[in-house]
DNA sequence: CGATTATTGAGATGGATTCTCATTTGTTCG
DNA sequence: CGAACAAATGAGAATCCATCTCAATAATCG
């Protein structure tokens, strides 16, 4: 497993822990979309006292640190992701159905964006929100009755 | 206040109720970034009977119309937006730091994604995440000592 | 205006996240 | 290697946000 994170953590002065590293194969490992339950019911198949106060602490930091980020999409709460590269999204506003598409224009504006603001752009988040094509049915349907 | 939005609820089958006027009233004038909470507080100036569920059910309905639109950025909980348009941040993961640009290439895509998926898109939502210039600093100082 | 039905408000409930604090464990340094 | 220190952990309590329940109310339609 990826010796580079942990030399990350390392750096930024922070232990290497069980827990920690647990929830670092993991993102690793399964990558998309887990939430914090989902996320701590891995962890403690690799290290079986792994506590739920403790995940929340170490996505926490690995969020600061640029490592995940969480995600929110439809209804349901957040859900951890890494942090690198494009998430691209169409939500229904009106069934919560979700889309992913890959073709994306972004990438060409973080090279701007960095020089302007002075930020150093790991990922990005493209969503674009309104009716699926069924919904729209629905939606006329219920205008005409 | 817009007339439009009522008659949207009304043909929806949807009855025109104080608190629902109270809500849109605050999106219309408010507009941007108030989470359930707030948007709570300035109802009640409205309308004072107003109760929490109705708020968390006004908002739910008025996402489904494609009206509004929660939002998540930072730590924060979710904030409502008009749905409209688009959303452009930066996003600083280690601070929270949230920065709003303009320029946008999204637009360009819309018109494509909506022929190739069947959407009718209303809005979008473009993200970047990285180290702000002041928590870049922050990070080689760590990795310095 | 009266009937019908959706909507509301208050509080109970549920679930997710955070907090607390005594204990444990990495790390550093002699 | 083996203290010593500080950071990190786990268990449960506490908090916070959102949803549900249900009797009462009010918007709409004829």
């Amino acid at each position: 497993m990826s010796t580079s994170l942990i030399r990350q953590l390392r750096d930024a002065g922070y232990k290497i822990t069980p827990p920690r590293l647990a929830v670092l194969e993991i993102i690793q490992r399964e990558g998309e979309h887990l939430n914090p339950n989902e996320i701590l019911a891995h962890a403690q198949a690799i290290h079986p006292q792994t506590g739920r106060a403790t995940v929340y602490r170490t996505l926490e930091l690995l969020t600061q640190l640029g490592i995940v980020r969480p995600i929110y999409v439809g209804d349901s709460g957040p859900t951890y992701i890494r942090a690198q590269g494009g998430h691209h999204h169409l939500v229904c506003s009106r069934c919560g159905a979700v889309i992913d598409f890959d073709q994306c224009v972004a990438d060409g504006m973080e090279r701007e964006l960095e020089e302007r603001f002075g930020f150093r752009i790991t990922s990005h988040l493209l969503e674009f929100y309104g009716l699926c094509a069924h919904c729209q049915t629905l939606t006329s349907a219920a205008l005409s009755e």
